[in-house]
DNA sequence: ATACATACC
DNA sequence: TACTGGTATGTAT
């Protein structure tokens, strides 16, 4: 406004508070009068004072940008375009137009279910929420601007007669797993995004589906039995305009007709009554019938798009909403000239800010997108342009990613102010107590806590710290929130904190037993020579149905730009349920015959285990100091492995590939196809460029740090023999495997002598196990190196440690445990391995003491003042702490 | 690692 | 009576 930036639109309001008449049903409104309407009922709330500022936050990056943009000189344009060129023409290399993707939205899901169970409803425009907020509304009601994600009181000022209907989330999820088994029956690994919502590949079903009998084609129309049912008695009541009747919405001018109406292809004329329906096998014929079978057995119309890759299908999916579907046939043609009037907004991922962003460059539509890619490239992130090259070029994942498991869990409380503190301890420990709850349904423990605070002004805060062990019950998560909100309190005070939401978060997952990623990786690394057939046996395990992938050209990276959101309820179907499966038998407890290894490791864990136990109950939390000691030299360097990938895809990979091929025995093979060393898949091309954007893409994913709770680890379970194939752990093992293949600097970090024990023996004999059962010893009071305490000696180098944190000294072990698998696995390895049990490493000691003492520094208060004494140093605080006694 | 912002349903 | 809740990811520090 002031900085002009928001009148590029035109509008003299907030571009965030307007109305977005981007969705379906909302077309040929009257925006400005809605839009009045809005504002009004905002104007002077707190809210609106904070959209405000966070309008204007925007507005200044925007303003940042055309800026950076004024100063860009037609040298660089003329060079990032030759860069934008290159890049462009070997991602269209990757393009694969062999897939049918489908994506499949129900129709204003939560009103059309209440509509179906209240017939009164009907007609009326309604929408499902409260007045405080909406979820959806009927198209109705859309016609007035009542939509989701607005609150219910504005709505009603849009249009006062609308009704609200609570949500019934359990009939939901009822309907959902309806619409689900129809789903399977086109793709059992069908993608839920959503309880209304879900990416479908088709392509094995067309297949299939070409040698059908028609009778296995055919369904009835609205009968109580299976639709697929085969029995060819006539319906009492099947007649063809009853369907639509029976239908929750009526859809007045709906783009595409009831595929049951007469005039629809392939009507089955059941004499008088056209009780069944004979579907074709098309795609569109094959989407129809899904969609026709959802309707008859839920009395609810969906929605879906067909095209070549995610992106695409998910837009055309709301191209003849509501009860239509529309086709983008897979040709480059048509994908391009479909693209091209397609406004940015429309695609998933680019929202209100990046639209604003994009608009404020000139570029409202996808073929500005690829007109300005040069400067989009000089401006944005390189994930970001990327993502938007792709737009550009309608690209999109063209197979369906499982969803892996969860990564993060929270609970979270909007309420009325809330300004006293022992109310917000006690609402944060119920917060806790249901998180608690949740994680215990999926038997996850997680070692971030994150406290989220929103004030009455709006303002959110977030407060996380990380512990070097996992957590998982109320007391345990509470003993790391309270301190957080205490923290916060602190820091307000003697103002109280006015709170109008709260919220706990548990992220940074192990797995149940609290394992670690990081040791497989190197046996990984270290396995000889079987990597493509692991490739593809871990495949088999994971998704057998995906096998044809393998001669993919998999465009990984686009996969961030694919809607990763799970649902809305915390109770919705959880994909990643059974991870664990093909682990069970190699837990570590289980083996008959442990190695010493197995032993200390199984050892280390109940130490791990046991500490969490000691840290909740009791001594006061100096929880500030943890997270910041979570840190050594292993985790240091293991980020710093995960970096390195990224720097190289600046770089010719192939190039480096080729020289490495040789000694690792994987990369390059056939002469007509290459295999990617990231995704594992063939590339079926010979063009380097081709390739080496392909692998570019897969780098921008894989460069992430893996999830550690896919990767129990099964180092010692699985003895020292090497990579076993064992469900997702094998996953994960290639994908460290490739990240380590990728440059002999890796070898270099991974096996740093400073990092290894050296080999001579201390005759200190006091193993860490005896010493660890003195519950004394916790690493959340670490004791600094010159304080007395218990003799930490690591079982497998057998020295002293300098050190009395246990975090320290664990990751010690850890290491040492690591290279007691790389002695014994490298015999059988080429020798670019060093066996560093005979480098000679500067003092372990000194590196472990400079890190314990990195950590220290971050303390707030002195190591030797007992944390249960600071806990009652707060003179303001003293009713909480009473509180908590 | 932490904080914040953006996005999706 | 006055603007959600759950999850993921990107960006900056």
């Amino acid at each position: 406004m002031d900085n002009g930036v928001a009148s590029t639109k035109g509008e003299g309001f907030l571009s965030r508070m307007a109305l977005n008449d981007n969705k379906a049903g909302m077309e040929g409104l009257d925006r400005d009068k809605i839009n009045k309407i809005i504002m009004e009922s905002s104007k002077g709330s707190r809210f609106y004072e904070n959209e405000l500022k966070r309008e204007q936050q925007v507005n200044q990056r925007i303003e940042k940008m055309m800026l950076q943009k004024a100063q860009v000189t037609e040298q660089q344009l003329q060079k990032a375009q030759a860069q934008v060129d290159r890049m462009a023409s070997a991602v269209e290399k990757t393009r694969d137009l062999s897939r049918v993707i489908v994506h499949v939205d129900m129709d204003a899901f939560y009103a059309a279910v209440e509509m179906r169970d209240c017939p009164e409803l009907k007609d009326k425009p309604m929408a499902v929420g409260s007045m405080s907020m909406l979820s959806t509304s009927n198209y109705h009601a859309r016609k007035y601007g009542v939509r989701a994600a607005m609150p219910g009181f504005i709505a009603k000022k849009l249009c006062p007669n609308l009704v609200i209907v609570p949500t019934n989330f359990d009939k939901y999820r009822a309907v959902s797993d309806e619409i689900r088994e129809i789903f399977a029956d086109y793709d059992p690994h069908f993608q839920p995004m959503s309880l209304d919502e879900a990416y479908l590949d088709f392509t094995d079903h067309l297949h299939q589906r070409q040698h059908w009998p028609e009778s296995s084609r055919t369904h009835r129309l609205r009968g109580s039995s299976a639709t697929t049912d085969e029995e060819q008695s006539e319906l009492p009541q099947g007649a063809v305009p009853e369907v639509k009747d029976l239908s929750p919405i009526l859809f007045e001018d709906s783009p595409s007709s009831s595929p049951c109406l007469p005039g629809s292809d392939g009507i089955a004329a059941a004499p008088g009554f056209g009780a069944f329906e004979v579907f074709g096998t098309s795609v569109e014929e094959a989407v129809r019938e899904m969609r026709f079978r959802i309707e008859q057995k839920t009395t609810l119309t969906a929605s879906a798009g067909i095209a070549p890759n995610m992106m695409l299908a998910k837009v055309c999916s709301d191209k003849n909403k509501p009860n239509g579907q529309y086709r983008l046939p897979p040709t480059r043609a048509a994908v391009m000239d479909f693209i091209q009037s397609l406004p940015v907004r429309k695609v998933s991922g680019i929202g209100k800010v990046s639209e604003k962003m994009l608009n404020a460059l000139g570029i409202s539509s996808c073929s500005h997108l690829g007109q300005q890619m040069a400067l989009l490239s000089l401006l944005f992130s390189e994930t970001a342009w990327h993502h938007l090259m792709q737009v550009s070029l309608g690209l999109g994942s063209t197979y369906i990613p499982s969803h892996e498991e969860r990564k993060s869990m929270s609970t979270e409380r909007t309420f009325k102010e809330l300004n006293k503190a022992e109310e917000q301890f006690s609402l944060c420990r119920e917060l806790c107590g249901d998180l608690a709850e949740d994680m215990k349904k999926e038997d996850l423990k997680g070692k971030t806590v994150t406290l989220k605070l929103k004030n009455v002004k709006f303002e959110v805060k977030t407060r996380a710290l990380t512990l070097p062990y996992a957590v998982a019950t109320v007391d345990e998560i509470f003993a790391v929130a309270k301190d957080l909100l205490k923290t916060e309190m602190e820091n307000e005070s003697p103002q109280p904190l006015r709170l109008r939401l709260m919220g706990v978060r548990l992220s940074a997952f192990v797995s149940s037993d609290d394992k670690k990623p990081l040791q497989k990786s190197i046996i990984g690394f270290l396995q000889p020579g079987k990597t493509d057939s692991s490739g593809s046996v871990q495949r088999m395990h994971q998704k057998p149905e995906k096998e044809h992938l393998c001669n993919q050209p998999v465009q990984t990276w686009t996969v961030a730009c694919v809607p990763t959101t799970q649902t809305c309820e915390k109770l919705e179907e959880v994909p990643w349920q059974g991870k664990h499966r093909g682990l069970e038998g190699g837990q570590t407890g289980e083996q008959p015959q442990q190695s010493f290894f197995q032993r200390a490791q199984t050892k280390r864990l109940q130490l791990k285990a046991a500490n969490s136990c000691t840290q909740v109950e009791g001594h006061g939390l100096n929880t500030s100091s943890i997270g910041s000691r979570a840190q050594n030299g292993a985790e240091s360097s293991a980020r710093a492995i995960e970096s390195i990938p990224s720097d190289l895809a600046e770089n010719d990979f192939v190039a480096q590939e080729e020289a490495k091929a040789s000694t690792s025995g994987c990369g390059v093979t056939a002469s007509e196809s290459l295999t990617c060393p990231v995704c594992f898949r063939q590339v079926e091309t010979t063009d380097l460029n081709a390739f080496n954007a392909h692998i570019d893409q897969c780098l921008s994913e894989s460069s992430r740090p893996p999830n550690p709770s896919t990767s129990p680890d099964l180092d010692f379970e699985n003895d020292h023999k090497g990579c076993k194939v064992v469900g997702k752990w094998r996953e994960e093992c290639e994908a460290e495997e490739e990240k380590a293949k990728r440059s002999e600097e890796l070898e270099v970090n991974r096996f740093d002598p400073r990092l290894h024990p050296p080999s001579k023996k201390d005759d200190c004999a006091q193993t860490a196990f005896s010493i660890t059962d003195d519950k004394t010893v916790t690493s959340q009071q670490p004791l600094s190196c010159g304080e007395k305490g218990p003799v930490l000696t690591c079982p497998v180098c057998q020295l002293t440690q300098d050190t009395h944190d246990l975090t320290v000294f664990n990751h010690h072990v850890d290491l040492c445990l690591n290279q007691e698998v790389l002695n014994e696995l490298g015999e059988r390895t080429p020798p670019s391995i060093n066996p560093p049990a005979n480098s000679k490493a500067p003092d372990r000691g000194h590196l472990l003491l400079r890190q314990a003492s990195k950590g220290k520094n971050k303390r707030q208060d002195s190591p030797s003042s007992p944390p249960s004494k600071r806990a009652k140093g707060f003179g303001a605080l003293n009713t909480i702490d009473k509180f908590f006694r």
